[in-house]
RNA sequence: GCCCCGAUAGCUCAACUGGAUAGAGCAACGGUCUUCUAAACCGUAGGUUACAGGUUCGAGUCCUGUUCGGGGUACCA
């Protein structure tokens, strides 16, 4: 309805050969502005040297011309809105057009980008952290978000299994070892001291009949434990709904000889040159402050390298779109990376990186420090355990990822009624009853009852909601935010409980009843689908 | 020092590209179930949008500076 609304004006100030302003469209805060508004007037009085208000009123005019049979009303106001009314009839329709277009309601054509979002990338070194799973659903939300617009989607999981923490996890699960044969042998400096360490050293033994090789640092070892951790990762995502196509990890790209692809294109532009033993990326070109090491005196690459080459094949692999996920502590290393990518001569402009602020835990009103090493962290799992998976993920993309989240393990805990997740799964179970309700009562069906009777104000106010549903969608797969999904969604409840407080759907005037089911109906399509789109269920009880 | 995020009701947070009287939930207080689920609804109370300037018809939103909090700024990942 927006942009239609739009595209009108556009056309009337384009008859009288107006330059068309950058104005918006929207819907007020304040009802008592109309259901649509626009700033079109006040935009062109600027540029016309005319009163904003006369302006509204000459296009007022000219849209009245057009008898737009959507539009009830138009109002000039103030300083120079032009509101706009829209009729009942409009409203009415949707619930039609709700059930007809079923989960395809007001989805655009399909946009058939291939689309790869990286996300999570946790390294296999322990269980997923509360602050991983605000990125596992960020990234699938997202992720489905963009297949609703009909993309391609890979979801993506990139790891390193080659470098120094998982020497260190080798030498945690030795230690661990030892121990339990009886030795006393100390967990090494900076190694992972987590309970998990335990079980895993345990069934290490077991398996090998109690054989430990000589050396901490064994492939067998670290390649055992880093598998089992990685079981319990693809459980624990497994768990909260998120799968992931595709996993990648860092080993291949030097035995494939990827990194010494990326190193000898880098040489030959130019932007490498040595110092003392190292090799240096000349990030100054790109607008960094130092050049980086990307090869260290030692032989090793750093970081940079392994994740130039990875970003260099994902730029090969052909995507339309390239989504990474990260924390807010690799704000400072993507710019290398996209200048790595530049300097090889790749345009990076449909990479996005999305940055996500840190996820802070209280307990008992307290800040808890967590650190994956020390072990003292609550997992996603135990997360879960407490809230169950529909309010984790729910509550992960409640908050914008520009802003901290602030996770109360108290009020994840506490019994539902503080939990928003249940107010629309109730809404949804609600409605569901009803419609099984009036089945009961013997009403067989009611898809043909009569849109016309759904004239209340409660009832037009849900129809107003459900109406916003494009426009959100739209705002989500612009901003990449889901954060929008769930406050409408939240609206959408709170329209309908309102609505179902002040009319009842089925009672003895079986013609409204019928016209009321209908839009129960619909509006628990619609809501069934946003739930899923969040990967929240909808129940049918509660 | 420099870079990135944040600061809005007692608490957790909204406010879509600058829009009209800054909104929800929780907590507090008061109402509403013989009728489709009261996990709900209605009402009362709660604010100098951290601070100071600036830009304009109009600022929580944009610009500059300040304060506080978080994260970076490695031959760690």
């Amino acid at each position: 309805m927006l942009p239609y609304i739009h595209s009108l004006i556009s056309e009337v100030l384009r008859k009288r050969s107006i330059e068309i302003p950058d104005f918006t469209v929207e819907h007020p805060k304040n009802p008592d502005f109309g259901d649509i508004s626009t700033n079109v007037a006040m935009k062109l009085a600027g540029i016309l040297k005319k009163n904003p208000l006369k302006i509204a009123e000459e296009i007022r005019e000219e849209l009245l011309t057009l008898h737009e049979f959507l539009i009830q009303e138009i109002e000039c106001v103030r300083p120079g809105f032009i509101n706009f009314y829209i009729s009942d009839h409009y409203y009415q329709s949707l619930v039609e057009k709700l059930i007809e277009e079923d989960k395809n309601f007001m989805k655009p054509e399909r946009e058939g980008k291939k689309v790869q979002i990286e996300f999570v990338s946790a390294n296999p070194t322990g269980p997923l952290t509360i602050g991983h799973g605000r990125q596992a659903v960020l990234g699938d939300t997202i992720a489905r978000i963009l297949e609703w617009y009909g993309n391609d989607v890979t979801r993506e999981y990139y790891f390193n299994n080659a470098g120094r923490q998982m020497q260190r996890l080798g030498e945690s699960v030795y230690a661990r070892c030892k121990q339990l044969l009886g030795k006393d042998y100390p967990i090494p400096e900076g190694g992972y001291e987590g309970e998990y360490i335990r079980d895993i050293a345990s069934d290490y033994l077991k398996e090998r009949e109690g054989i430990l090789p000589e050396n901490p640092l064994d492939r067998d070892l670290i390649d055992f434990a880093s598998d089992r951790i990685f079981k319990m990762i693809r459980e624990t995502l497994d768990r909260l709904g998120v799968h992931h196509d595709i996993f990648t990890n860092e080993k291949d790209l030097y035995t494939s000889g990827k990194i010494d692809e990326v190193l000898a294109l880098l040489r030959e532009k130019g932007y490498l040159y040595d110092k003392e033993g190292a090799v240096w990326f000349r990030a100054t070109c790109f607008g960094a402050e130092k050049d980086r090491v990307f090869v260290k005196s030692s032989g090793e690459p750093t970081y940079r390298l392994p994740d130039i080459a990875y970003h260099r094949e994902k730029l090969l692999r052909g995507f339309d779109l390239i989504i990474d996920i990260f924390g807010a502590d690799h704000h400072a290393t993507y710019p290398d990376v996209k200048a790595g990518l530049e300097a090889m001569g790749y345009d990076t402009s449909n990479i996005v990186v999305l940055l996500h602020q840190f996820v802070t835990l209280t307990r008992n009103g307290e800040k808890v420090k967590m650190s994956t090493r020390k072990a003292n962290f609550v997992t996603l799992d135990e997360l879960m355990d407490l809230a169950g998976p529909d309010v984790v993920r729910y509550f992960y993309i409640m908050r914008t990822m520009d802003a901290h989240l602030n996770f109360d393990i108290e009020l994840a805990q506490k019994e539902s009624d503080e939990n928003p997740v249940f107010y629309l799964q109730y809404a949804h179970a609600r409605m569901n009853n009803i419609l099984k309700h009036s089945v009961d009562k013997g009403i067989d069906s009611y898809l043909d009852g009569d849109i016309q009777l759904l004239n209340e104000p409660e009832t037009l106010d849900v129809l107003k909601v459900v109406s916003e549903f494009g426009e959100v969608m739209e705002l989500c797969r612009r901003t990449l935010e889901p954060m929008h999904l769930t406050s409408y969604l939240q609206k959408l409840a709170t329209a309908f409980h309102k609505f179902y407080a002040t009319h009842r759907v089925v009672t003895e005037d079986l013609l409204l009843s019928r016209a009321r089911l209908k839009m129960v109906h619909a509006v628990k399509t619609l809501m069934a689908e946003g739930l899923g789109i969040l990967g929240v269920s909808a129940p049918d009880h509660m």
